[in-house]
Parts: C-alpha cells; structure tokens; sequence
DNA sequence: TTCACTATTCAGCGTTACTATGTACCAGTA
DNA sequence: TACTGGTACATAGTAACGCTGAATAGTGAA
C-alpha cells in the first residue's frame, strides 16, 4: 500500500475496525480479510491484532473465545458501550475533518 | 485537542497544507494562524514548521525569503508541479477513505 | 527596558502502522 | 508418516508523524 495511506490510516483505521464491530461481532483473521476485499489490500495481519490488543485493553470491547473448525480457536471481539461511546466520538472528529477537507477541495481549485 | 484529531492527522495535515499552498502561497506562521481559525485549535507550532521542512526537502514545494515588517524574515512556500502532482494523488486517496467510511457509516448503524 | 507580537527552529517523546517472523491447529494427500 | 496449505493469533523491531516545551530573533509600543 502506498505510504499515503499507511499515514493516513493512523487513527483511522481504529475507528474502522471499531465500526465494523458496531455491525456484528468478529475475530481479527476475519476483520483482515474484510479489510482487504474493502480495498485495503494490503493490510498487515500485525497491524489487526495489534489494534485490537489495544482497543481491548482500553475497554472497548468485549472478547469470547470461540472454538473454530478449521484451526485454532478465534478470539471473537464484541463492540460495548464504552466501545460504542468511542466510535460516536470517533465519527464526530471524522465529520470535523471531512468538512474542513471538502472546503479546501472546493476553494482551493 | 484531542488525541483522536492527532492522530487523525497524521498524513491529512500534510495534505491539508499542499492544499492551502495550492490556492496562494504562504508562510508558516500564517499557515498555522489559519488552521487555528479553521477550528484546529491546538495545533502545534512545531508541527507546521516540521511539516514545511519536510515537503521543502521532497521537492513539493519552492521557497522564498522575504523581509517582514514585523518580525524576522517568512520563509514563503509555494506549490510546484511536483507538489501539485502529490496533491492530486493525496486526493485520490483521501477520496478511498472517505468513501469506505461512507460506506461503513451508512451500513454500520 | 520591558512587554507583546511576529517568525522560525529543534530535541525528545508517544502513538501508530508496517515488516518479519514465529506458534499452533486442522484437512487433504501422497 | 510426512508434507502442504489454509486458518488464526502474537510480537519484537522500525519508521513516520504530530506534540511538548523551549530557545532564538526581529520589531514596535508602553
């Protein structure tokens, strides 16, 4: 992936993963290959795990450990209302920044 | 400001500057009053003035001193074609966030 | 001469995504 | 049995970027 998005990403991508699991509850090998069909393609497997260590640790989630047929067993992560708290604010700073962005687009050509 | 905005500027503000400079050029100090204005309240001095440093040394931009009368000289940048080309492609690539978050924000609730 | 505003620079830090690698479990197959 | 490939998670090390905090320097007004 280009280094554009690698940084752009940065405080993004947490918000994305957070919003996928606002949807339905998922497992980290899961939310990669979501990621990469979206386009994200390629997405390091690393960078999922790590994120949702750390979203774990700070609470947003739930986790249930879940026997899987093909391999061993998943690590199911469920969005809580701490978690649902974060993403709200999340999507606040997002409008914040698409708006300021869409006027510069606008005014700047 | 909050931690969320900072590190969701991390690869936007570059192009958020590109984009000012595309419209007229401008020095740092007017850079960052600018973004304050625009509701980037706690930007960092430093940080615009990093940032002006490292697009000055990938050859994004042109640079002239000129003599201020209220202070020591502005160093004044202007986008050249290789910058307007980074901006482009800084478009197309916040177009792909965008429109990904879109999509996860429509179907996510 | 002191203060406030303008204007730039830099060292050190924290956060985040990437790279690369390792572990482990299961199914199919030769 | 041994090998391969897909599933699933984990982690140490690195680079990039924005922030903190401070220093430096020029100008004009109190």
């Amino acid at each position: 992936m280009g280094k554009q998005v690698t940084e752009m990403l940065k405080g993004t991508l947490e918000g994305i993963v957070l919003a996928i699991l606002s949807g339905r509850p998922a497992y980290g090998y899961e939310i990669t290959a979501w990621l990469r069909d979206q386009g994200f393609s390629d997405i390091a497997e690393g960078t999922v795990y790590a994120l949702l260590v750390r979203i774990e640790q700070r609470g947003l989630v739930d986790v249930e450990k879940v026997p899987s047929e093909k391999g061993p067993p998943r690590k199911v992560y469920s969005l809580n209302a701490q978690g649902r708290e974060h993403l709200e604010e999340f999507w606040r700073t997002w409008s914040f920044l698409t708006e300021r962005l869409e006027q510069l687009r606008e005014g700047g050509n």
